[in-house]
RNA sequence: GCCGCCAUGGCGGAAUAGGUAGACGCGCGGGACUUAAAAUCCCGUUCUGGCAACAGAGUGCGGGUUCGAUUCCCGCUGGCGGCACCA
């Protein structure tokens, strides 16, 4: 058969769409199989060789389980809010509905294109009022569950996009969507109290299955660290300063505190502290470092020491100088900590440099050099000396503290609380009035949706309010508690609400009276495969796990965890082997390959370019290599024979089908590929196969070039009333027994060096096998004269004479 | 600095309950077809030596365990990812 793959592909994704191929049925009896991957944001730019990789390996599966009987759900959408479409609308005064719904046709179509088996009834767009009435109906539940708050505190402030970011927006000091450094200003900023889920987060690790590195990636992002809250007296106040350490033992060697330089106890001592001066500009120097500079370049000790203010030991009552230094994190812990020279780096070097006394009280090391981490037997600590168990030192004044009622066991996350509110037009806007009486409330369920009302200009305001806060119309509204006059919250939500969710509404995309119907939830949740990338695990993972993990507490789901099962996809690179950029003129448009050599051979080649999970570069003379492969497939129909079955194909056959199968189980593409390549070489080899034998070799290559084998299923005969898919046939079995080989060719080694080969038995028997390898003339060679000391035999594996002298 | 991962031909990569290293593809060399080229097909292709049979070396480096190590252990080197003055 000839391969036209321009006429043949846009023909069966026809067929398919005609025929609803790919419609999950709700409450089928079949099994269900809940595959997802992450919906794309809808860029200008279109779709990218990423998302082909990105998005074939759930296809890939989809496809088997159709063919393998499961009522599978492989739905798409659109992620459609965020700061690209606002900017592009700012650039273009286009607003920024109208580009992303032109987005989002344009996106679809390419989408089409490369025929990937989505259920398309179930499509939807992030900022669609349909769609974010009910992202704002989880907002309201949070707030009513306490879980959003209002607090005053330095946050991640991007000066490039006017917004306050979340930390997880700005890992790195970045901006996420800019890349510019981040500042940190104190803003009043809506929190959603992820951190009262980061246990629930950490255990739900323990039932899901995720990759290691991911995992890892999101416990050390949480940052969880358990250790005992210290009051210090403040001299002469009937005050505290509390400090979090997860070494209370070592209490007795404190010889200073430090704190932060944003912490309060300074404003609130100013009067006493009788060098202020010199505070304030060590404070505004350190205002005006970023947060990269401040954590990253400058690791020198810098500091000073407060006067007319100090602290007392509380274990030896000693009294103890404060200092503010800018390597104690505001964010962290109480924003104070008491120093331990002699058993912290940090604390030794800023000793060293202020002049202050260091104790030791653990013993090792060498203090008058540097200062000792080690374990070792507690000194110089009172009722703790003699300790030589951190463990036990640890929890003995752990008891010590709370018996005095000065200190208590704490724990702290290095996670912060979710920065929720965006000073910017395209998101959701935030469902809560502002009333003076009543002071926060939110929106009545029934009024929602709260829709995004149309702007003139969605430049964000110079006083750094959202564009909505010029609108008199939205701003003013009357307080639904009291029906006094009372004004709407301007902002919106970040980039990440919409996507929190969006699992569960594929469940039911079209219900406008739930977010959706519990029994769908049921039936299809939790997603048994989702696949996605790295840059995500620290983002959108771990919010819409928060999310998930909170609509189960409150009744509204079935599981605490939404995905049974994660994986990653590698990243595509350029043919130079660098990311593809525009800048670096290496990138690649998906739509071209489509265009040039087929979906088909675009597809199978994004699957054989490397192991699923590594970088690869790409290759046009590989994805050539591919089409060749296809090529040859489609050649198969000229070799069909009547005839017997060949017991030999037939084995090969069957061996396939057990490698295909189970290669795409574990992800493992490129060798499934591999397997039907070297299948199709023994067919040519052979020059005759039966009809059954092609029939079963398009199955299995079905999931990765669906196009091609429909039609060669069709052109055999297969297809006669058009509805009859191959890629809806039955996945191949195999007979355990015919995989396995009569013959085995097996290595003769002498000293563990090859020295022939023979072919006998699988089952051989050692004597047989022994003598069928002393028989080989090369190896008879090599125990010539010598003394056989060990003969080893593997069956199937190896044989080894062991020989001396 | 800490945590995790990785290192195999000219290239992408196969093979790890320890058992013939280099599957499959690309590239390259040779041949067939063609007036010629492309396409296609056939043969070869880890390196060194040899017409060949075969021999030696070989999975980042240095050791170890073993009849046998790409695979396991110890110590390095290089690279990637994450976190980072986290108390």
């Amino acid at each position: 058969m000839k391969y036209n793959f321009a006429k043949i592909e846009p023909k069966w994704q026809k067929a398919w769409a005609d025929a609803e191929a790919f419609k999950a049925v709700d409450f089928d009896k079949r099994p269900k199989w809940y595959g997802l991957v992450e919906f794309p944001y809808p860029s200008g730019a279109g779709m990218h060789v990423g998302h082909i990789k990105a998005y074939s390996s759930i296809e890939v599966l989809a496809r088997k389980r159709r063919m393998q009987g499961y009522n599978v759900l492989f739905p798409i959408g659109f992620d459609s809010f965020g700061l690209p479409a606002e900017n592009y609308a700012i650039k273009t005064n286009t607003h920024p509905h109208i580009i992303t719904e032109k987005n989002i046709q344009h996106f679809s179509e390419q989408l089409k294109k490369v025929g990937f088996s989505f259920d398309w009834s179930r499509e939807f767009a992030t900022s669609r009022p349909d769609y974010y009435k009910w992202t704002q109906w989880i907002f309201l539940k949070l707030f009513e569950h306490g879980l959003v708050f209002r607090s005053k505190t330095l946050v991640n402030y991007c000066p490039h996009c006017k917004v306050v970011l979340s930390n997880e927006d700005s890992q790195g000091g970045k901006c996420d969507i800019c890349h510019s450094d981040v500042i940190q200003l104190p803003k009043d900023v809506w929190f959603l109290r992820i951190t009262d889920y980061a246990d629930k987060l950490l255990e739900g690790l323990n039932h899901v299955d995720y990759p290691e590195s991911v995992k890892q990636q999101e416990i050390a992002w949480i940052g969880k660290s358990t250790g005992t809250f210290v009051d210090f007296l403040v001299k002469d106040h009937d005050d505290k300063l509390e400090v979090y350490t997860t070494r209370c033992d070592t209490l007795y060697g404190v010889t200073f505190m430090v704190v932060a330089p944003e912490h309060p106890i300074l404003d609130k001592y100013k009067s006493e502290i009788t060098n202020w001066d010199a505070v304030e500009v060590y404070r505004q120097e350190c205002a005006k470092k970023s947060e990269f500079e401040r954590t990253q370049l400058v690791k020198d000790k810098t500091g000073v020491k407060i006067e007319g203010l100090s602290a007392i030991n509380p274990i030896t009552g000693k009294e103890i100088p404060i200092f503010i230094a800018d390597y104690v994190m505001m964010g962290y812990g109480t924003g104070a900590i008491m120093a331990v020279p002699a058993h912290d780096q940090r604390d030794y070097d800023f000793a060293k440099a202020f002049n202050v006394p260091i104790i030791q009280v653990i013993k090792g090391g060498d203090i008058s050099k540097e200062a000792y981490t080690g374990d070792g037997e507690m000194i110089n600590s009172g009722f703790l000396n003699g300790y030589t168990n951190k463990k036990d030192s640890i929890a003995k004044m752990q008891e010590f503290l709370g018996e005095k009622g000065i200190g208590h066991k704490g724990v702290q996350y290095k996670m912060k609380d979710w920065a929720f509110n965006r000073q910017r037009y395209w998101g959701e806007p935030i469902p809560l009035i502002h009333c003076p009486k009543c002071g926060t409330v939110g929106v009545p369920y029934d009024e929602l949706p709260l829709k995004l009302p149309d702007v003139e200009n969605f430049e964000p305001g110079q006083d750094g309010k959202s564009p909505l806060a010029r609108i008199p119309s939205f701003v003013n509204c009357t307080c639904p508690k009291c029906g006094g006059p009372a004004k709407r919250e301007t902002d919106t939500m970040p980039q990440w609400a919409g996507s929190s969710w969006y699992f569960l509404r594929f469940c039911d995309p079209h219900n406008d009276k739930a977010f959706a119907d519990r029994k769908k939830i049921e039936y299809w949740m939790p997603v048994d495969h989702y696949n996605g990338g790295m840059e995500h695990v620290t983002r959108h993972l771990l919010y819409s796990r928060f999310w998930h993990h909170f609509l189960y507490d409150i009744g509204e789901v079935n599981t605490p965890e939404p995905y049974a099962k994660r994986t990653y996809q590698g990243m595509v690179l350029g043919a130079d082997g660098e990311k593809m950029s525009k800048s670096k003129g290496n990138v690649i448009d998906p739509v071209d390959i489509v265009d040039q050599y087929g979906a088909d051979t675009l597809r199978t080649y994004v699957m054989f370019m490397g192991d699923y999970g590594s970088a690869a570069p790409w290759s046009d003379e590989s994805l050539k290599g591919c089409k060749r492969f296809l090529d040859r497939v489609a050649g198969l129909t000229d070799i069909v024979k009547d005839m017997p079955e060949d017991p030999d194909t037939e084995a090969k056959v069957h061996k396939t089908i057990k490698k295909v199968s189970d290669d795409i189980e574990n992800m493992k593409f490129n060798t499934a590929i591999a397997a039907l390549m070297t299948l199709i070489n023994d067919f040519s080899k052979k020059g005759a196969i039966t009809k059954s034998d092609l029939e079963t070799f398009l199955k299995l290559l079905s999931p990765f070039a669906p196009h091609l084998t429909e039609e060669i299923w069709e052109f055999i005969g297969n297809n006669p009333d058009g509805k009859t898919f191959c890629t809806l046939s039955s996945w191949p079995t195999y007979d355990e027994e015919k995989t396995k080989d009569a013959t085995v060719k097996m290595g003769v080694q002498v000293n563990g060096k090859v020295r022939g080969t023979i072919e006998i038995a699988a089952d051989a028997p050692k004597e047989e096998a022994l003598a069928a390898g002393r028989a080989q003339e090369n190896v008879a060679k090599y125990l010539e004269g010598k003394t056989i000391v060990k003969e080893i035999y593997v069956p199937g594996k190896i044989l080894n004479f062991v020989v001396r002298g």
